[in-house]
DNA sequence: ACTAGTTGTTGAAGCGCTTCGACGATACGC
DNA sequence: GCGTATCGTCGAAGCGCTTCAACAACTAGT
């Protein structure tokens, strides 16, 4: 077993080393006879070439840096769909992919850069007020943000439009003619880091609220847990108005708690009010009940950002790129909205 | 931000390349004067070594590889705490990880080894004939095997102790007096891919609740999701006879949906049956409610694993290591379980 | 027929490290 | 004082690739 290079190819297949260089990689035109032959000597010694020694030679790893958010406590579920989805994006454009997590800080950006360890790095979890960001926009490698800080400083970003999320769950709300909208804050373990996504909303479903004249109160987050959100429904109950009362839950792992808690005390949504959460459709559809959600596809967003950064390793003769790259989120209904009233009672 | 080499620290350090590399690697003596210049002169160039250069001279790539299941749909929650453990146990040596997932099979197992990706390979969800074990264990580097194959070919396993979980449920629930039990089998998602704990737990089972005579019945497995556990709630208790019943679920995504389908029933549990879970602390301590379990600790057996994989690559002067170390289980009681009945009833 | 391409292949020069053997300098034993 | 260890440093030879310049063998153009 002990491993072949590719002088061993190159004597086996009666050719020179370097010819079996550019078999490899191509960059030179090879006679279709003298590439069989090289090939066929690679797969009877089952060769494999030295990924550091490409390294050396070609400056390029075929590796990408992943930064994820292994750091928080928090269950982070949800976190796994956009690995996969990375992994097996980089593996069909054979790259491999080096974890790294994000409690490293700007270290582990810097050590990836200046180790040559990786090609470009996908970086997720992504703060309002990122030092991270600056670090990553002054490395000579592509880096990709999914998620949106304050500022880009010029990277790549690909993330969920929560921006339309917020206005699809307004318009929803509005045109089936609610009166008032309730919002469940993010959990502390998501403010508390400043993540980016909550404010982007937060601002957003209160602007369009207002556009559009829709009373919205954003209520103290929703601990993860049955009792934050039994005290976030309490605290609902008591000081909705009286009328149509929409329930925007922007924060995937507080619905579950809290459709408990609503049915816990006997409050069907769709019936006694409308609730409209933002999750996977997946999620939303295997829950019990089903709700109405806004998707939020993690794995649409790993794709793009994998695109991108691809097209940034490589980026042919093409017109461009966006640099930031907002996934349209999409509306399914799934009976948690009440029905808008009769055109009759409509006209009030 | 141009990648300087060593041997831009040698002349800014007035000293040779290779003296530099000896300050890195430690292998020569150097006087501390000199050592002390060259590291300066390192942070003063924020010098970091190019990582394809040291695989290439060095033989060893300071990286190791995971390969994790995320090829199955299945949730495979729980699978992040392992490979955080993993991550951070890896960097704390100052090793990189890099991922793998485990649907390429064998060849990624020998894309890692013959690439010289990576100096050793940590392997998760091992099925109980795994086909990847007999090409691991003839791999020119050191595999460590997160589970138990039937037949380890020499490997180095690391997993929690089933056969001893499956007797501590067992005399949990004989010593607290009762007359018969039920253990929720695994989904399918799990048998079908044959992973090899659930054939060790259930086989363990059986066994240990013959020796101690308890009548003990594998119930079908649940689904996951509410409409599966309401199938087996509603088999166990048609089928359950008078007196004390005990129900294990060895499954750790299996106890949610049990438990509410047991609340739906108005079937209590500490009062009505007794219930043993397998899960980790976290999970039943935030359960509601919470229930009595059996440690499965993901975050202590990646690190057994990690230790094992540190000592292969270095195994220093030591006495060795036990080439199967399964971590052992605990019981915490958190009320699920029916207490013995008093000592006057108990001597009927 | 003779130059001017074109095509396919090669030798050799690195890439930035590790490591071996060598060597000057200092310390020791007698 | 002279050989003999010991210590600290250096030069140079790779590690296994990529890539450049060069060249042999053809094909075309005039």
């Amino acid at each position: 077993m002990a491993a072949f290079t590719s002088k061993d190819v190159a004597r086996l297949a009666g050719v020179s080393q370097s010819t079996v260089s550019y078999v490899m990689t191509g960059k030179r035109q090879i006679s279709e006879r003298t590439r069989q032959r090289v090939l066929a000597a690679m797969e009877q010694l089952t060769y494999e070439p030295h990924a550091g020694a490409r390294a050396l030679a070609g400056r390029r790893t075929q590796v990408v840096g992943l930064v994820v958010p292994f750091d928080s406590m928090s269950e982070m579920t949800g976190l796994l769909p956009f690995i996969e989805t990375i992994a097996s994006s980089a593996r069909a454009s054979d790259y491999e992919v080096l974890l790294v997590t994000a409690d490293e800080g700007s270290a582990g950006l810097r050590r990836l850069a200046g180790r040559a360890l990786c090609d470009a790095i996908i970086m997720m979890d992504i703060q309002e007020q990122d030092e991270r960001v600056q670090v990553a926009a002054a490395l000579p490698i592509p880096v990709v943000l999914v998620g949106m800080p304050d500022d880009p400083a010029g990277l790549y970003c690909v993330d969920l439009d929560f921006d339309a999320a917020a206005r699809i769950a307004v318009d929803e709300l509005v045109d089936t003619g609610h009166d008032e909208a309730f919002v469940i804050g993010y959990p502390a373990a998501v403010t508390d880091r400043r993540l980016n996504f909550a404010g982007r909303f937060l601002r957003s479903v209160r602007r369009h609220a207002e556009m559009r004249g829709l009373p919205l109160t954003v209520l103290e987050p929703v601990e993860l847990g049955r009792a934050g959100a039994a005290t976030a429904v309490e605290h609902l109950l008591a000081h909705r108005r009286p009328g149509r009362t929409g329930v925007v839950v922007p924060y995937n792992a507080s619905i579950r708690p809290l459709l408990h808690a609503l049915g816990a005390r006997a409050v069907v949504p769709g019936r006694d009010l409308s609730l409209i959460g933002i999750s996977t459709d997946h999620q939303a559809d295997e829950s019990e009940p089903p709700y109405t959600n806004i998707s939020e596809e993690p794995r649409d967003v790993s794709r793009r950002a994998m695109k991108t950064l691809f097209w940034l390793l490589d980026p042919g003769p093409g017109v461009g790129h966006p640099p930031v790259d907002l996934v349209a989120p999409r509306l399914t209904r799934r009976g948690t909205v009440m029905p808008a009233p009769t055109s009759a009672m409509r006209s009030s």
